[in-house]
Order: C-alpha cells, then sequence, then structure tokens
RNA sequence: GGUUAGGUGGCUGAGUGGUCGAAAGCACUUCUUUGCUAAAGAAGCGUACCCGUGAGGGUACCCAGGGUUCGAAUCCCUGCCUGACCGCCA
C-alpha cells in the first residue's frame, strides 16, 4: 500500500511513476485523494462533537450525584450522539472507498528500474557458467523422466486433476534430496532460520503481502475466500509478523521455509508448460527478508546471490535479468529473476523471482521497528526463491543426461541422494 | 464436534455503568547515589488517527462486530481465539 501522506503530497509524481508500469492504476489516484479529505473533514468534525459529548456527559454525572435534574442537557447530549452518528458514518464510507481504491493501486517501480512495457525490455544482469554442450542427441525431461520412472502425469490426473504430478522412485527421492540440500545450504551457509508454516492460511494474509484483492482467481480458495491454499510460502511468512513492532536489533529477520505451492494458473494454457514445468502444485523453498529500511537496496542484491549459489553449487548455467517497469510484480519495488538453462528444451527456465517489496507490504500489514529515537516506522520487506524445485529438477535431468540414458547425481546432491547417477 | 472457563497495556494482574487510557508489580529508558558486574531512589515508558508551521491540543482503541444508555473495559447479542474435560482421530 502506498504512503496517503507522500499521495497527498506529489500525486502527480506518483502518477507518472505509475504510469511506467504500463496499467491504469494511475486513474484512481485523484479518487483516492477526494476520499481523503472528505475522511479527514469529518473525523475532525466527528472529534469535536465527541469532545462535547464527553464534556457534557461528565456534567450529567455530576448532577445526578447531587440529586439534581439533568434532562434539559440529556436532550442536548442525545442530539449530540445523533450527528455523531450520521457523520461518523459519512466519513466511514470515504475511509473505506480510499482504503478499497488504495489496495488496488501496486507499489512505485524504484526509480533504477528499467523502463519498459513487457518481458522483451527487461536487461540480462549477469550470466554464471556457459551452456553444456553433448556428444549425443538430447532429451527433454520429459521423456528422461518416463524413461527412468522418475515422475507420472497421468498417475496424478487419476486421483486428481490435470496440472499435477507424481513423483515415484528415485524421481521422488531426488525431489527429496534437493528440499534437504537447500534448506540445508540457506541454514547452513546463508544464516537463515527454518520454519514450517501452515499451507491453509487466512484471508488476511493475502491483503498483507498483496495477492488480494486484486488476484483471487489465480488462488485455490476454500471456505468460501475465508481460506486458501498458500501460492507462495512468502504468504505465510511474511503474515508471521503481521501486525508486529520489532525491535531495531532484531533486524535482519531472515527465515526460510519448504512448503508445496498451490496456483490455479489460469490462462496459462497454451504457454511454454510441458512436463514440469507450469504445475498447479510445486514445491519451492522461499527466503523471505525483513530488514531496515536503509538496507533494502544491498539487501535485494544479497539475497539475489543467496539465491544464485544454488545453481552454482548444483553446477547449472543460468543468468540473472531484471525486470522493467512494465514486467514488475504488483508489490515489488524491484526484481531480479533467474532463469536456469534447461538445454533438452533449449529454453531459460525461470527459477526464481527475487524481490524488495520496500515498505509496501510492510504498510499493508502493518509491519514496523521502533527505531533508535523511538519511532515506529515500517519495515522493508523482501523475498525470493531459493529456488523453486520442478524447474531446477528439469534443468538437472537435462544437464546431467548421459548418453546411456542414465542421469548422473551433481556432487552437491549425491549426500542426500545416496548414489552417484540414477538410472 | 460437545460441555465449561476465559480473552485488559511488552509480561503478570486489579478493575461490574460516570472522576479509567485504565491500579499495582515486573521489564525497559533516562537521571541521582553507593560502588562494582549488583543494589537504592526519582522521572519516564502503548497504538492509530485528526487539528496545528511549532509548542501543543483532541478523538478512538481494555479480542472483533453489533446493541442498550445522556454516558460502557464494565450490561446484552453474535463471532473469533485460548485453556480444561469429554468424544473422535494421524
Amino acid at each position: 500500500m502506498l504512503d496517503i501522506r507522500q499521495l497527498r503530497e506529489d500525486p502527480e509524481a506518483i502518477k507518472t511513476r505509475l504510469k511506467a508500469r504500463g496499467g491504469e492504476a494511475w486513474i484512481l489516484i485523484d479518487e483516492i485523494l477526494s476520499c481523503d479529505e472528505k475522511r479527514r473533514a469529518g473525523e475532525t468534525e466527528k472529534q469535536q462533537l465527541q469532545s462535547d459529548r464527553n464534556r457534557i456527559s461528565k456534567e450529567i454525572g455530576a448532577l445526578r450525584k447531587e440529586g439534581k435534574d439533568a434532562s434539559a442537557i440529556e436532550s442536548r447530549v442525545r442530539e449530540i450522539g445523533e450527528r455523531i452518528k450520521a457523520i461518523g458514518e459519512e466519513a466511514d464510507t470515504a475511509e473505506a472507498r480510499q482504503i478499497e481504491l488504495l489496495l488496488q493501486v501496486p507499489n512505485l517501480p524504484h526509480a533504477d528500474c528499467p523502463v519498459g512495457s513487457d518481458e522483451t525490455a527487461n536487461p540480462v544482469v549477469r550470466e554464471w557458467g556457459t551452456k553444456p554442450t553433448f556428444a549425443f542427441e538430447t532429451k527433454d525431461h520429459v521423456e528422461i523422466g518416463a524413461r527412468l520412472g522418475l515422475f507420472d502425469f497421468e498417475l496424478a490426473t487419476k486421483i486428481s486433476t490435470g496440472g499435477f504430478v507424481t513423483f515415484t522412485g528415485a524421481g521422488a527421492r531426488l525431489e527429496r534430496a534437493l528440499i534437504q540440500f537447500l534448506l540445508d545450504l540457506h541454514t547452513e551457509t546463508h544464516g537463515y532460520d527454518e520454519v514450517s508454516p501452515p499451507y491453509i492460511i487466512n484471508r488476511d494474509c493475502m491483503f498483507g503481502t498483496g495477492q488480494l484483492p486484486k488476484f483471487e482467481d489465480d488462488m485455490y480458495g476454500l471456505e468460501n475466500g475465508a481460506f486458501f491454499l498458500a501460492p507462495t510460502a512468502e504468504v505465510p511468512v511474511t503474515n508471521l509478523y503481521r501486525d508486529q513492532i520489532l525491535k531495531e536489533t532484531d533486524l535482519p529477520v531472515k527465515v526460510t521455509a519448504y512448503t508445496p505451492c498451490f496456483r490455479r494458473e489460469a490462462g496459462s494454457a497454451g504457454r511454454e508448460s510441458r512436463g514440469l514445468i507450469r504445475m498447479h502444485q510445486f514445491d519451492k523453498i522461499e527466503l523471505v527478508n525483513i530488514v531496515h529500511p536503509d538496507e533494502s537496496y544491498a539487501q535485494l542484491e544479497k539475497l539475489t546471490t543467496e539465491a544464485e549459489a544454488v545453481l552454482q553449487r548444483l553446477g547449472l548455467h543460468y543468468r540473472t535479468i531484471e525486470l522493467c517497469t512494465g514486467d514488475v510484480g504488483f508489490s515489488s519495488a524491484k526484481t531480479y529473476d533467474i532463469e536456469v538453462w534447461a538445454p533438452g528444451h533449449g529454453a531459460y527456465l525461470e527459477v526464481s523471482s527475487c524481490s524488495n517489496f520496500a515498505d509496501y507490504q510492510a504498510r499493508r500489514m502493518k509491519l514496523r521497528f521502533k527505531d533508535a529515537a523511538g519511532n515506529n516506522r515500517f519495515c522493508h520487506t523482501l523475498n525470493g526463491s531459493g529456488t523453486a524445485l520442478p524447474r531446477l529438477y528439469v534443468a538437472l535431468l537435462e544437464t546431467y543426461q548421459q548418453a546411456d540414458g542414465t542421469v548422473k547425481v551433481p556432487e552437491a546432491l549425491v549426500p542426500y541422494m545416496k548414489r552417484e547417477t540414477i538410472g
């Protein structure tokens, strides 16, 4: 959520930055400001009346104690009470509208964010490793997995529906090995605390991190929208800190979690989604940071390298891109995507998205810290995938496939797989 | 799911219609003092919003939402949550 004070001060500057996203959100700004004015005028008047009522009510108490008649001023207070109610309702209506609109306005892209209208304008900021070459004809992960019996889409459809997968045998073990490997890496090397949150989470969480009110259709809702299957661990983990005032010395908070993620992926049919690439349920290790506002952009760089470390340890070629203003997510001010090379597909696959939300989520969820001067200030929140598993899985199978049809297990995973070859 | 007891400030815990934003203790901050790794004394110490250049002033908040009343932490209703016991269960 944007800061209403900043909005009052310079609405034109905010509109300009919103326009860089390409959406229509900037149109809402004028109505938000007029609601804000109505709200404040109503509140001021209401508070004056409340002050009058409090004073006169006390007089009634005093008169009664002395045994005197107070009926004259009682009716006056009753009148004030009615006006308070009427004015209060007007102010509440304006406030509700203001909040409703404000929740629909995305974050402002950071000033350095490259300007562009879509993903074709996203610059590559760095690459690591090179595309591997093969002396034999490469297969994609769907073929490799089928031959080695690692996963089965039809089995999943039988017990669920399309868009799900059942990992089997060594394939299931590989999934588990990756979870273990990634959690160990982030907790032991990068200093994260591990949590394991509920996967069914309430509606407030969704507003806190910005999925609601705009993206309800992307998620699996339960109990008439009172609860949702978590679309990413970002939501439960960041919301652990909702409505909190942290000590400055608590910062930075670094928390990692493994969770399955559930997404409807409505409207993505027909896009690149072969095999494991786009699932309704997928596993992900998430990295969440809560930091001092002065440090969030430096922390974003660090967080991104922590996610990149995953691919380096597994020896997978990747590139890191920065999202332009037209492609950066709703709540984010600045985002890097990490894309791993999948030789069988001949394409880069997004395995991580690392974002700085600045104070946007913190303001929505009232996540603050008390600074040295005793002021409560909003924290900055960040998160990054560290990483999503299915596409990592794809890249592993396709990168480490061998001429005989087996797959070599990368050294870092051998202790977890307890074997050097799959198949 | 049933029965029952509760939900008050960072924590513990008073407070059953007006002078309660709320006693007291603990914790915390600053100062004073003695001195040494502790003790004593004093003051301060919730959140949000509104008005004001400012100093400052005001309003709301005692789980949430309604209601009764001139006036609600206090009475009534609903919901949520927590504990205990019972049922059920991995």
